[in-house]
DNA sequence: TCTGATTTAAGGGTAAACCCTAAAATTTTA
DNA sequence: TAAAATTTTAGGGTTTACCCTTAAATCAGA
Protein backbone atom coordinates (compact mmCIF):
# COMPACT_ATOMS: atom_id res chain seq x y z
CA UNK A 1 0.00 0.00 0.00
CA UNK A 2 1.11 3.81 -1.16
CA UNK A 3 0.25 6.66 0.37
CA UNK A 4 -0.26 9.69 -1.71
CA UNK A 5 -0.94 13.41 -1.72
CA UNK A 6 -1.24 15.83 -4.50
CA UNK A 7 -0.26 19.07 -4.72
CA UNK A 8 -1.89 21.31 -7.47
CA UNK A 9 -4.13 23.95 -7.66
CA UNK A 10 -6.31 23.17 -10.58
CA UNK A 11 -9.09 21.44 -8.87
CA UNK A 12 -9.73 19.47 -11.80
CA UNK A 13 -6.59 18.15 -12.05
CA UNK A 14 -6.62 16.96 -8.51
CA UNK A 15 -10.16 15.66 -8.94
CA UNK A 16 -9.25 14.23 -12.17
CA UNK A 17 -5.82 12.37 -10.05
CA UNK A 18 -8.26 11.62 -7.63
CA UNK A 19 -10.59 9.52 -9.41
CA UNK A 20 -8.40 7.69 -12.04
CA UNK A 21 -6.07 6.74 -8.73
CA UNK A 22 -9.32 5.68 -6.70
CA UNK A 23 -9.60 2.72 -8.89
CA UNK A 24 -6.06 1.83 -7.87
CA UNK A 25 -6.04 -1.22 -5.43
CA UNK A 26 -2.73 -0.44 -3.53
CA UNK A 27 -2.40 3.61 -3.92
CA UNK A 28 -4.17 5.59 -1.68
CA UNK A 29 -5.11 8.77 -1.76
CA UNK A 30 -4.74 11.00 1.28
CA UNK A 31 -4.45 14.27 1.30
CA UNK A 32 -4.84 17.10 -1.74
CA UNK A 33 -3.49 20.66 -1.15
CA UNK A 34 -3.60 23.47 -3.40
CA UNK A 35 -0.70 25.53 -2.36
CA UNK A 36 2.66 26.14 -0.97
CA UNK A 37 1.63 26.63 2.28
CA UNK A 38 -1.53 23.89 2.38
CA UNK A 39 1.47 21.27 1.94
CA UNK A 40 3.78 22.58 4.14
CA UNK A 41 0.86 22.70 6.72
CA UNK A 42 -0.63 19.04 5.81
CA UNK A 43 2.55 17.16 5.78
CA UNK A 44 2.73 18.15 9.28
CA UNK A 45 -0.04 16.05 9.88
CA UNK A 46 0.90 13.00 8.31
CA UNK A 47 3.27 12.42 5.70
CA UNK A 48 2.72 10.64 2.52
CA UNK A 49 4.79 7.84 1.07
CA UNK A 50 4.54 10.39 -2.31
CA UNK A 51 3.70 13.42 -3.48
CA UNK A 52 2.40 15.01 -7.00
CA UNK A 53 3.82 17.88 -6.77
CA UNK A 54 2.38 20.29 -9.53
CA UNK A 55 5.06 22.92 -10.54
CA UNK A 56 3.32 26.52 -10.91
CA UNK A 57 1.82 27.40 -7.71
CA UNK A 58 -0.30 30.15 -6.44
CA UNK A 59 2.08 31.05 -3.77
CA UNK A 60 5.52 29.65 -5.01
CA UNK A 61 6.63 26.85 -7.38
CA UNK A 62 7.27 23.25 -6.86
CA UNK A 63 10.46 23.52 -7.30
CA UNK A 64 11.60 25.49 -4.30
CA UNK A 65 9.06 23.37 -2.15
CA UNK A 66 10.84 20.17 -3.21
CA UNK A 67 13.90 21.52 -1.58
CA UNK A 68 12.45 22.56 0.96
CA UNK A 69 10.20 19.13 1.72
CA UNK A 70 13.35 16.71 0.97
CA UNK A 71 14.99 18.50 3.41
CA UNK A 72 12.51 17.72 6.12
CA UNK A 73 11.20 14.59 5.04
CA UNK A 74 13.86 12.82 3.48
CA UNK A 75 12.04 9.60 2.90
CA UNK A 76 9.13 11.75 1.19
CA UNK A 77 9.00 11.15 -2.64
CA UNK A 78 8.30 13.67 -5.01
CA UNK A 79 6.62 13.20 -8.59
CA UNK A 80 7.09 17.13 -10.45
CA UNK A 81 3.86 17.28 -12.51
CA UNK A 82 4.07 20.18 -15.39
CA UNK A 83 2.82 21.29 -18.71
CA UNK A 84 6.22 22.05 -20.08
CA UNK A 85 9.05 19.46 -21.79
CA UNK A 86 11.60 21.46 -20.38
CA UNK A 87 14.95 20.35 -19.89
CA UNK A 88 15.91 22.87 -17.48
CA UNK A 89 12.91 22.40 -15.07
CA UNK A 90 13.55 18.96 -14.98
CA UNK A 91 17.05 19.04 -14.33
CA UNK A 92 16.13 21.54 -11.78
CA UNK A 93 14.08 20.08 -9.53
CA UNK A 94 15.79 16.64 -9.88
CA UNK A 95 18.93 18.66 -8.61
CA UNK A 96 16.29 19.83 -5.84
CA UNK A 97 15.62 16.25 -4.92
CA UNK A 98 12.53 15.25 -7.16
CA UNK A 99 12.47 11.42 -7.36
CA UNK A 100 10.28 11.67 -10.78
CA UNK A 101 8.74 14.09 -13.34
CA UNK A 102 5.46 13.49 -15.05
CA UNK A 103 4.20 15.50 -18.07
CA UNK A 104 -0.04 16.68 -17.22
CA UNK A 105 -0.95 14.71 -19.85
CA UNK A 106 0.29 11.06 -18.87
CA UNK A 107 -1.76 8.35 -18.77
CA UNK A 108 -3.08 6.28 -15.76
CA UNK A 109 -0.97 3.35 -16.36
CA UNK A 110 1.72 5.49 -16.83
CA UNK A 111 1.08 7.60 -13.31
CA UNK A 112 0.65 4.06 -11.66
CA UNK A 113 3.88 3.07 -12.93
CA UNK A 114 5.93 6.05 -11.79
CA UNK A 115 4.45 5.89 -8.14
CA UNK A 116 5.27 2.46 -7.90
CA UNK A 117 8.86 3.24 -9.18
CA UNK A 118 10.20 6.26 -7.26
CA UNK A 119 8.66 4.08 -4.32
CA UNK A 120 11.51 1.89 -4.42
CA UNK A 121 13.89 5.06 -4.79
CA UNK A 122 14.56 4.62 -8.50
CA UNK A 123 14.30 7.89 -10.77
CA UNK A 124 11.06 8.06 -12.96
CA UNK A 125 10.80 9.67 -16.09
CA UNK A 126 8.82 9.56 -18.98
CA UNK A 127 10.74 8.25 -22.34
CA UNK A 128 10.28 11.18 -24.31
CA UNK A 129 11.73 13.20 -21.58
CA UNK A 130 14.89 10.48 -21.19
CA UNK A 131 15.72 10.85 -24.95
CA UNK A 132 15.28 15.08 -24.50
CA UNK A 133 18.01 14.83 -21.21
CA UNK A 134 20.23 12.30 -23.83
CA UNK A 135 20.43 14.61 -26.45
CA UNK A 136 20.90 17.36 -24.19
CA UNK A 137 23.48 15.19 -22.26
CA UNK A 138 25.55 15.03 -26.14
CA UNK A 139 25.32 18.61 -26.85
CA UNK A 140 22.26 17.93 -29.22
CA UNK A 141 19.80 20.58 -29.54
CA UNK A 142 15.97 19.27 -29.25
CA UNK A 143 13.47 21.07 -31.07
CA UNK A 144 10.37 20.72 -28.91
CA UNK A 145 11.76 21.95 -25.83
CA UNK A 146 13.69 25.59 -25.67
CA UNK A 147 16.42 26.59 -22.71
CA UNK A 148 15.10 28.39 -19.81
CA UNK A 149 17.90 29.23 -17.59
CA UNK A 150 17.80 29.64 -14.27
CA UNK A 151 17.07 32.65 -12.86
CA UNK A 152 18.36 34.51 -9.71
CA UNK A 153 16.39 35.48 -6.78
CA UNK A 154 17.04 39.39 -7.92
CA UNK A 155 15.86 38.39 -11.48
CA UNK A 156 12.59 36.71 -10.14
CA UNK A 157 11.48 39.40 -7.76
CA UNK A 158 11.89 41.83 -10.73
CA UNK A 159 10.22 39.71 -13.18
CA UNK A 160 7.20 39.36 -10.99
CA UNK A 161 7.04 43.47 -10.25
CA UNK A 162 7.24 43.57 -14.49
CA UNK A 163 4.44 41.47 -14.73
CA UNK A 164 2.64 43.13 -12.03
CA UNK A 165 3.01 46.97 -14.40
CA UNK A 166 5.68 48.05 -12.57
CA UNK A 167 7.79 50.87 -13.91
CA UNK A 168 11.78 50.28 -13.83
CA UNK A 169 11.73 53.74 -11.37
CA UNK A 170 8.74 51.77 -8.72
CA UNK A 171 10.43 48.85 -8.82
CA UNK A 172 13.68 50.37 -7.56
CA UNK A 173 11.72 52.02 -4.93
CA UNK A 174 10.40 49.23 -4.18
CA UNK A 175 13.57 47.10 -3.64
CA UNK A 176 15.11 49.97 -2.31
CA UNK A 177 17.94 50.08 -5.32
CA UNK A 178 18.62 52.58 -8.10
CA UNK A 179 17.01 52.31 -11.64
CA UNK A 180 19.98 51.40 -12.99
CA UNK A 181 20.25 48.07 -11.16
CA UNK A 182 16.78 47.33 -12.19
CA UNK A 183 17.79 48.13 -15.79
CA UNK A 184 20.72 45.95 -15.44
CA UNK A 185 18.28 43.18 -14.56
CA UNK A 186 15.76 44.21 -17.12
CA UNK A 187 18.44 43.51 -20.04
CA UNK A 188 19.57 40.24 -18.36
CA UNK A 189 16.10 38.89 -17.92
CA UNK A 190 16.16 39.53 -21.98
CA UNK A 191 18.94 38.02 -22.91
CA UNK A 192 18.59 34.83 -20.19
CA UNK A 193 14.89 34.56 -21.66
CA UNK A 194 15.60 35.01 -25.25
CA UNK A 195 12.88 37.70 -25.54
CA UNK A 196 13.31 41.21 -27.36
CA UNK A 197 11.12 43.13 -24.98
CA UNK A 198 8.84 43.13 -21.86
CA UNK A 199 5.78 42.05 -23.77
CA UNK A 200 7.96 38.91 -23.88
CA UNK A 201 9.62 38.96 -20.48
CA UNK A 202 5.52 38.85 -19.11
CA UNK A 203 5.09 35.69 -22.45
CA UNK A 204 7.45 33.71 -20.55
CA UNK A 205 7.45 34.57 -17.22
CA UNK A 206 3.43 33.41 -17.20
CA UNK A 207 3.39 30.57 -19.84
CA UNK A 208 6.84 29.03 -17.82
CA UNK A 209 5.40 30.35 -14.29
CA UNK A 210 9.08 31.61 -13.58
CA UNK A 211 7.48 34.10 -10.71
CA UNK B 1 -28.72 7.86 -22.25
CA UNK B 2 -26.64 10.87 -23.01
CA UNK B 3 -24.04 10.82 -25.51
CA UNK B 4 -20.86 13.25 -24.61
CA UNK B 5 -17.82 15.09 -26.29
CA UNK B 6 -15.23 16.89 -24.97
CA UNK B 7 -12.76 19.89 -26.59
CA UNK B 8 -9.76 20.40 -24.26
CA UNK B 9 -6.27 21.22 -25.18
CA UNK B 10 -5.53 19.72 -21.29
CA UNK B 11 -4.55 16.23 -21.62
CA UNK B 12 -5.07 16.03 -18.03
CA UNK B 13 -8.68 17.97 -17.76
CA UNK B 14 -10.10 15.77 -20.53
CA UNK B 15 -8.77 12.46 -18.87
CA UNK B 16 -10.31 13.52 -15.43
CA UNK B 17 -13.29 14.26 -17.09
CA UNK B 18 -13.58 11.19 -18.88
CA UNK B 19 -12.55 9.39 -15.78
CA UNK B 20 -14.96 10.88 -13.97
CA UNK B 21 -18.28 10.59 -15.74
CA UNK B 22 -17.55 7.08 -16.56
CA UNK B 23 -19.03 5.99 -13.30
CA UNK B 24 -22.06 7.89 -14.34
CA UNK B 25 -24.86 5.61 -15.80
CA UNK B 26 -26.71 7.28 -18.33
CA UNK B 27 -23.33 9.66 -19.74
CA UNK B 28 -21.79 8.43 -22.82
CA UNK B 29 -18.70 10.07 -23.23
CA UNK B 30 -18.24 9.39 -27.27
CA UNK B 31 -15.17 11.47 -28.29
CA UNK B 32 -12.52 14.30 -26.85
CA UNK B 33 -11.26 16.79 -29.19
CA UNK B 34 -7.98 18.68 -27.95
CA UNK B 35 -8.53 21.81 -30.42
CA UNK B 36 -11.15 23.33 -32.73
CA UNK B 37 -10.03 22.01 -35.83
CA UNK B 38 -10.45 18.88 -34.25
CA UNK B 39 -13.76 19.43 -32.71
CA UNK B 40 -15.06 20.84 -36.35
CA UNK B 41 -13.85 17.85 -38.07
CA UNK B 42 -14.61 15.35 -35.11
CA UNK B 43 -18.14 16.80 -34.97
CA UNK B 44 -19.05 15.48 -38.66
CA UNK B 45 -18.50 11.94 -38.03
CA UNK B 46 -20.61 11.76 -34.97
CA UNK B 47 -22.93 14.72 -33.34
CA UNK B 48 -22.80 14.36 -29.46
CA UNK B 49 -25.87 15.71 -27.44
CA UNK B 50 -23.81 17.69 -25.36
CA UNK B 51 -20.40 19.04 -25.38
CA UNK B 52 -18.17 20.49 -23.16
CA UNK B 53 -15.90 23.54 -24.93
CA UNK B 54 -13.04 24.73 -23.36
CA UNK B 55 -13.03 28.26 -23.85
CA UNK B 56 -8.89 28.83 -24.59
CA UNK B 57 -7.83 26.41 -27.18
CA UNK B 58 -4.30 26.53 -29.01
CA UNK B 59 -6.36 27.52 -32.75
CA UNK B 60 -8.56 29.68 -31.15
CA UNK B 61 -11.28 30.17 -29.16
CA UNK B 62 -14.32 28.45 -27.41
CA UNK B 63 -16.35 31.52 -27.51
CA UNK B 64 -15.91 31.72 -31.26
CA UNK B 65 -16.36 27.63 -32.10
CA UNK B 66 -19.43 28.16 -30.07
CA UNK B 67 -20.97 30.20 -31.99
CA UNK B 68 -20.13 28.22 -35.40
CA UNK B 69 -20.95 25.24 -33.96
CA UNK B 70 -24.31 25.83 -33.00
CA UNK B 71 -24.77 27.44 -36.85
CA UNK B 72 -24.91 23.98 -37.93
CA UNK B 73 -25.42 21.53 -34.60
CA UNK B 74 -28.93 23.26 -33.83
CA UNK B 75 -29.75 20.60 -31.43
CA UNK B 76 -26.30 20.56 -29.96
CA UNK B 77 -25.84 21.87 -26.64
CA UNK B 78 -22.48 23.68 -25.07
CA UNK B 79 -21.52 23.33 -21.97
CA UNK B 80 -18.36 26.48 -21.86
CA UNK B 81 -15.39 25.20 -19.78
CA UNK B 82 -13.39 27.75 -18.22
CA UNK B 83 -10.96 29.07 -15.32
CA UNK B 84 -12.15 32.54 -14.79
CA UNK B 85 -15.54 33.54 -13.57
CA UNK B 86 -15.77 36.47 -15.56
CA UNK B 87 -18.72 37.78 -16.82
CA UNK B 88 -17.92 39.10 -20.01
CA UNK B 89 -16.97 35.54 -20.76
CA UNK B 90 -20.18 34.25 -19.38
CA UNK B 91 -22.54 36.54 -21.89
CA UNK B 92 -20.40 36.47 -25.03
CA UNK B 93 -20.73 32.98 -25.01
CA UNK B 94 -24.06 32.56 -24.03
CA UNK B 95 -25.14 34.68 -26.49
CA UNK B 96 -22.80 32.93 -28.64
CA UNK B 97 -25.73 30.26 -27.95
CA UNK B 98 -23.78 28.33 -24.98
CA UNK B 99 -26.02 26.14 -22.77
CA UNK B 100 -24.05 26.25 -19.86
CA UNK B 101 -21.02 27.44 -18.13
CA UNK B 102 -18.63 25.76 -16.03
CA UNK B 103 -15.93 26.26 -13.55
CA UNK B 104 -12.82 23.86 -14.08
CA UNK B 105 -13.13 23.84 -10.02
CA UNK B 106 -16.43 21.90 -10.59
CA UNK B 107 -17.64 19.03 -8.51
CA UNK B 108 -19.15 15.46 -10.41
CA UNK B 109 -22.35 15.96 -8.99
CA UNK B 110 -22.51 19.55 -10.42
CA UNK B 111 -20.69 18.55 -14.11
CA UNK B 112 -23.48 16.02 -14.15
CA UNK B 113 -26.66 18.03 -12.98
CA UNK B 114 -25.26 20.32 -15.45
CA UNK B 115 -25.19 18.02 -18.35
CA UNK B 116 -28.62 16.81 -17.48
CA UNK B 117 -29.96 20.13 -17.20
CA UNK B 118 -28.72 21.16 -20.31
CA UNK B 119 -30.09 17.99 -22.10
CA UNK B 120 -33.50 19.73 -21.31
CA UNK B 121 -32.80 22.22 -23.06
CA UNK B 122 -32.70 24.67 -19.90
CA UNK B 123 -29.61 27.19 -18.88
CA UNK B 124 -26.99 25.79 -16.67
CA UNK B 125 -24.85 28.35 -14.58
CA UNK B 126 -23.22 27.55 -11.13
CA UNK B 127 -24.98 29.27 -8.38
CA UNK B 128 -21.76 31.67 -7.81
CA UNK B 129 -22.00 32.90 -11.22
CA UNK B 130 -25.89 33.08 -10.98
CA UNK B 131 -25.30 35.49 -8.23
CA UNK B 132 -22.40 37.81 -10.10
CA UNK B 133 -24.86 37.91 -13.16
CA UNK B 134 -27.76 39.18 -10.82
CA UNK B 135 -25.73 41.81 -8.87
CA UNK B 136 -23.91 42.78 -12.81
CA UNK B 137 -27.50 43.24 -13.57
CA UNK B 138 -28.62 45.27 -11.08
CA UNK B 139 -25.16 47.42 -11.59
CA UNK B 140 -23.62 46.57 -8.79
CA UNK B 141 -19.92 45.58 -8.52
CA UNK B 142 -18.48 42.73 -7.88
CA UNK B 143 -15.11 42.01 -6.80
CA UNK B 144 -14.49 38.57 -8.01
CA UNK B 145 -14.18 39.24 -11.26
CA UNK B 146 -13.31 41.88 -13.26
CA UNK B 147 -15.02 43.52 -16.33
CA UNK B 148 -13.22 42.44 -19.90
CA UNK B 149 -14.60 44.35 -22.35
CA UNK B 150 -15.28 42.72 -26.06
CA UNK B 151 -12.09 43.60 -28.34
CA UNK B 152 -12.22 44.59 -31.98
CA UNK B 153 -11.20 42.03 -34.66
CA UNK B 154 -8.63 45.03 -35.24
CA UNK B 155 -7.56 45.35 -31.65
CA UNK B 156 -7.55 41.48 -31.27
CA UNK B 157 -4.77 41.18 -33.82
CA UNK B 158 -2.99 44.09 -32.42
CA UNK B 159 -2.84 42.55 -29.48
CA UNK B 160 -2.10 39.23 -30.18
CA UNK B 161 0.82 40.65 -32.04
CA UNK B 162 1.92 42.77 -28.99
CA UNK B 163 2.30 39.35 -27.36
CA UNK B 164 4.12 38.05 -29.76
CA UNK B 165 7.02 40.81 -28.89
CA UNK B 166 6.48 43.29 -32.40
CA UNK B 167 7.09 46.98 -31.83
CA UNK B 168 4.63 49.25 -33.06
CA UNK B 169 6.48 49.88 -35.86
CA UNK B 170 6.67 46.28 -37.00
CA UNK B 171 2.96 45.51 -36.47
CA UNK B 172 2.30 48.95 -38.96
CA UNK B 173 4.24 46.61 -41.27
CA UNK B 174 2.57 43.87 -40.82
CA UNK B 175 -1.18 44.86 -40.99
CA UNK B 176 0.00 47.50 -43.53
CA UNK B 177 -1.19 50.49 -41.40
CA UNK B 178 0.69 53.46 -40.22
CA UNK B 179 2.53 53.56 -36.69
CA UNK B 180 0.01 56.03 -35.93
CA UNK B 181 -2.87 53.72 -35.97
CA UNK B 182 -0.96 50.94 -34.17
CA UNK B 183 -0.43 53.57 -31.30
CA UNK B 184 -4.01 54.28 -30.97
CA UNK B 185 -4.96 50.76 -30.68
CA UNK B 186 -2.39 50.50 -27.89
CA UNK B 187 -4.23 53.49 -26.37
CA UNK B 188 -7.49 51.72 -26.48
CA UNK B 189 -6.60 48.36 -25.63
CA UNK B 190 -4.54 49.72 -22.67
CA UNK B 191 -7.40 51.75 -21.75
CA UNK B 192 -10.28 48.69 -22.20
CA UNK B 193 -8.13 46.54 -20.18
CA UNK B 194 -7.72 49.24 -17.64
CA UNK B 195 -3.80 48.08 -17.57
CA UNK B 196 -1.08 50.58 -17.25
CA UNK B 197 1.75 49.09 -19.99
CA UNK B 198 2.26 46.53 -22.44
CA UNK B 199 3.58 43.86 -19.55
CA UNK B 200 -0.31 44.49 -18.21
CA UNK B 201 -1.66 43.85 -22.05
CA UNK B 202 0.55 41.19 -22.21
CA UNK B 203 -0.70 39.75 -18.68
CA UNK B 204 -3.95 40.00 -19.61
CA UNK B 205 -4.26 38.69 -22.74
CA UNK B 206 -2.57 35.34 -21.69
CA UNK B 207 -4.42 34.98 -18.73
CA UNK B 208 -7.91 35.88 -20.35
CA UNK B 209 -7.35 34.49 -23.24
CA UNK B 210 -8.33 36.99 -25.15
CA UNK B 211 -6.05 36.47 -28.41
C1' DT C 1 -30.68 54.69 -44.48
C1' DC C 2 -28.99 56.74 -40.72
C1' DT C 3 -26.44 56.01 -36.74
C1' DG C 4 -23.12 54.26 -33.84
C1' DA C 5 -18.93 51.60 -33.71
C1' DT C 6 -14.68 50.74 -35.83
C1' DT C 7 -10.61 51.78 -38.25
C1' DT C 8 -7.75 54.85 -39.85
C1' DA C 9 -4.45 58.82 -39.13
C1' DA C 10 -1.94 63.17 -37.56
C1' DG C 11 0.93 66.47 -34.58
C1' DG C 12 3.49 67.08 -30.65
C1' DG C 13 4.86 65.89 -26.75
C1' DT C 14 6.97 63.12 -22.12
C1' DA C 15 8.16 58.96 -19.98
C1' DA C 16 9.93 54.61 -20.21
C1' DA C 17 12.45 50.95 -22.20
C1' DC C 18 16.47 49.25 -24.11
C1' DC C 19 21.53 48.98 -25.35
C1' DC C 20 26.52 49.46 -24.64
C1' DT C 21 30.60 49.35 -21.72
C1' DA C 22 32.62 49.00 -17.28
C1' DA C 23 33.37 47.90 -12.58
C1' DA C 24 33.01 47.52 -7.50
C1' DA C 25 30.73 45.03 -3.68
C1' DT C 26 28.66 41.16 -2.01
C1' DT C 27 27.20 36.40 -1.66
C1' DT C 28 27.44 31.53 -2.78
C1' DT C 29 29.68 27.48 -3.78
C1' DA C 30 33.40 24.25 -4.44
C1' DT D 1 39.72 30.36 1.43
C1' DA D 2 39.71 30.96 -3.34
C1' DA D 3 36.80 31.00 -7.31
C1' DA D 4 32.42 31.80 -9.29
C1' DA D 5 28.15 33.90 -9.40
C1' DT D 6 25.22 37.56 -8.11
C1' DT D 7 24.07 42.18 -7.08
C1' DT D 8 24.96 46.64 -7.31
C1' DT D 9 25.83 51.11 -9.89
C1' DA D 10 27.25 54.52 -13.53
C1' DG D 11 27.44 57.34 -17.98
C1' DG D 12 25.54 58.17 -22.23
C1' DG D 13 22.96 57.06 -25.84
C1' DT D 14 18.82 55.38 -29.16
C1' DT D 15 14.46 53.51 -29.65
C1' DT D 16 9.98 52.60 -28.26
C1' DA D 17 5.95 53.30 -25.59
C1' DC D 18 2.51 56.17 -24.04
C1' DC D 19 -0.60 60.32 -23.73
C1' DC D 20 -3.28 64.23 -25.46
C1' DT D 21 -6.48 66.07 -28.92
C1' DT D 22 -8.77 65.79 -33.17
C1' DA D 23 -10.98 63.89 -37.12
C1' DA D 24 -11.95 61.57 -41.59
C1' DA D 25 -13.31 57.19 -43.76
C1' DT D 26 -15.44 52.86 -43.42
C1' DC D 27 -18.34 49.20 -41.60
C1' DA D 28 -22.30 47.11 -39.48
C1' DG D 29 -26.80 46.96 -37.11
C1' DA D 30 -31.63 48.63 -36.20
Amino acid sequence: MTTLAITDDHAMVVEGLKTMLNQVEDIQIIDAFYTVNDTLLGLKNKTPDVLLLDINLPDGNGIDLCKTLKETYKDLKIIALSNFEDIAFIKQIIKNGANGYLLKNTTKSELVEAIQTVKNDVLFLPETLKRMLLNDALGKPNNSSYFVPNLTRREKEVLSLIVKEYTSEEIANELFITIKTVEAHRSNLIQKLSVKNVAGLVRVALEKGLI
